[in-house]
DNA sequence: CAACGGATTTGATATATGTCAAAAAGCATG
DNA sequence: CATGCTTTTTGACATATATCAAATCCGTTG
């Protein structure tokens, strides 16, 4: 699932949060970043199970995850819900509302959490004066694009052990690419989460991971993971069949 | 699926092939309008099977389908393929690029078509002086993201029946928003891409037609088909289970 | 620290879809 | 228009995952 890459790329140290600093980290001479210092986002903290937004608020702002995580999810009419990310420090959401102006989904918060708000008004205009902001928010949503069809590739082509063993790795990637441990950390989500992110029965999710561990490829307890064969899990997603 | 919705408005009145006319639809002013055509974009016709660009390609420009259409697909190493959409006219190719500058999927005709090529230097240039335009391609790549979602949505959680009627549901949209008969047309794609693009191998594809048409909600007979009970098919899409 | 409720694991069984195979239908070619 | 190749349909059977159920584990709360 090397399609699968994080939103943006990662702030290590990331002390204040700001436009500049944080939430769009690009390369900015002094003055583009005073500009932007201007906006001066607001920044919010969300409890376990606070909605950052819901499905049909209007849209009025992007949200850059400062720390802590989140999901986003789907609701269809008939009751029917898909997760369809699971977000963490310096990850963006909140990009699929430009199309209508009102936002598609619901994004929930799975810890504590703080988020920083940019208005989306703000960032356009300031994007028309500073290419380098523009290219990085064009870059952003083609990459949620990507993002996107590396998970249609593995709901519509994987097998359950291919599924969770190329959820385990995009995870560890993004923890490592913070500077965490790639190999030993906690899952934030549910069984039934990830079954629903991967298009799966929190039974399988569980079954499979069992099966993962048997291999010799993870060790697992409830929410405490520890990969220990990331050259095996990668065999298995690119395993074909 | 609701959440899939044409990539652009739809110009039914399409003559000639501009910025400003076809490919991206929005109102603008005359001024503007004459600076859009200064980009008088290519326009280049492809025949069935031919490759609009590969995975790996330099990325330079966005693509409208002026006539035709095309099919989407990402390659996975060990030679599995995705089918992450299928494009028709007016609708616009290539977004997915703009993260890496490299094009992460191939798009391929369906059949003879012709295109219109955006450099998207000259559009990101452009979008700089024309806020109109800037916000218009904000909600182009956004409802690229709320389509791909829905996508995730079909493949995470519905059934064979469901995905063919969701899938079949979109087109007649797409069609109808196009002045095109929203009930009969004809299939472009075999039902190998049909079952790429919905997770499903090729006879569950044909079986589940066949399916349909027992239940009197479609007549299907190799590429033609007609749709007999559009709400039987919303309904079989809404059908929770 | 005891008790409760929710999450997780595991087992037995059901079912939807995949796999393999063959026939039929459609389409292109000489 | 006969031939051969590809696509589609249909059947029989295999298998991965879902479903239903129960036991265990864990965290929370009084």
């Amino acid at each position: 699932m090397s399609q699968i890459v994080p939103i943006i790329a990662v702030q290590s140290a990331c002390s204040s949060c700001n436009l500049a600093s944080l939430c769009l980290p690009i390369n900015l001479n002094q003055q583009e970043i005073d500009i932007l210092d201007e906006m001066s986002p607001l920044k919010r903290n969300y409890a376990r199970g606070d909605y950052l937004y819901r499905n049909g608020d209007k849209f009025r702002s992007l949200f850059a995850i400062h720390n802590g995580s989140f999901k986003t999810q789907i609701l269809h009419e008939d009751g029917r819900e898909q997760v369809t990310g699971f977000q963490m420090a310096g990850e963006i959401i909140g990009l699929d509302a430009i199309s209508t102006d009102v936002h598609a989904c619901e994004a929930v918060a799975m810890e504590s959490s703080v988020i920083c708000e940019i208005p989306f008004n703000k960032l356009e205009t300031l994007s028309r004066e500073i290419p380098t902001l523009q290219r990085h928010l064009h870059k952003l949503m083609s990459r949620e694009i990507v993002r996107d069809q590396g998970i249609m590739l593995l709901l519509g082509s994987m097998r359950a052990e291919e599924r969770l063993a190329a959820f385990l790795l995009n995870l560890s990637q993004r923890y490592a690419a913070r500077g965490w441990s790639p190999t030993e950390f906690q899952l934030r989500m549910s069984r039934h989460e990830i079954g629903s992110y991967l298009g799966l029965k929190l039974e399988t999710v569980s079954r499979t991971l069992s099966l993962l561990q048997q291999h010799g490829m993870i060790r697992i307890h409830i929410k405490s993971i520890e990969i220990l064969d990331l050259p095996g899990l990668q065999a298995c997603v690119s395993g074909s069949r």
